[in-house]
DNA sequence: TCTTGACCTAGAGTAGACTCCAGGTATTAA
DNA sequence: TTAATACCTGGAGTCTACTCTAGGTCAAGA
């Protein structure tokens, strides 16, 4: 039979069954095949959509901003000029958070920094609370 | 009157009274000093404490975290390995989303170019599907 | 004195992202 | 043939971190 059953699916992707039905039932996956006795059939596409929703996802989108990007990612040339804003948006956020989480990178090393070479007091503890 | 009356704290820290209230519920704070009729005095103890969930909370640590680093602070050199340990799974943490939106801002400058480079439609981007 | 505004409590409601449940069907191994 | 297992659906429940509501109290100004 082509393709992955959900069990599958979740086993390779690290996603419950539970989560890849409500992605599915929320419209962040198009409906999923099925197989005559009405099972769910996940293809290289819908692994592929998994796949860039568990990256996006890591990167503190919502599912709803989550669906907007698969929507640039697969109609980009349907409406380009609005796709191309969106993206641009899209970017131009990834951006703002990877300046802070590279903020907030220095920070934490700073803090485990210090940690290391001091001789007594929590220079972590100490840190947040100035 | 000693202290800061909830809505001065409020303005100070650019919490809702709501949150602060809801901060004490929880537990995150002691049970905050009233006035005679009854009314939330904050003290410089309690805007430390505050400061400190904040500047936490900035760094990703979720309010439960924040709960035990809270509790770790008043025996910080007892505590050390636990807070370090603490600091060291948030950095990790940090690290990988640092990775995946590295990934997903390559994925869109991509797509943004792609678009920029073509005429009408942008074939290529249905590779990027696979 | 009356009114306004800040405050009080307990508890309900919200949004996002799941997670679980009940009751039913299909496939496979024994 | 039967039992176990994986799957189906719709809908309810959970968790986090608030946010809001209702109904009441208190202190200060007109």
């Amino acid at each position: 039979m082509a393709g992955l059953s959900i069990g599958e699916t979740a086993q390779r992707t690290g996603l419950s069954a539970d989560t890849l039905r409500y992605y599915e039932k929320i419209g962040l996956l198009p409906r999923v095949a099925r197989d005559p006795g009405g099972r769910r059939r996940y293809d290289e596409r819908d692994l592929s959509r998994l796949r860039f929703i568990q990256r996006a996802q890591r990167c503190n989108f919502s599912l709803k901003e989550i669906g907007q990007l698969l929507k640039l990612r697969s109609a980009a040339d349907a409406s380009r000029p609005q796709v191309q804003r969106l993206t641009e948006r899209k970017l131009a956020e990834v951006k703002a958070q990877m300046a802070d989480l590279d903020h907030l990178q220095r920070e934490l090393e700073l803090l485990l920094n210090l940690c290391h070479g001091s001789e007594e007091g929590c220079p972590i503890i100490e840190g947040l609370e100035s």
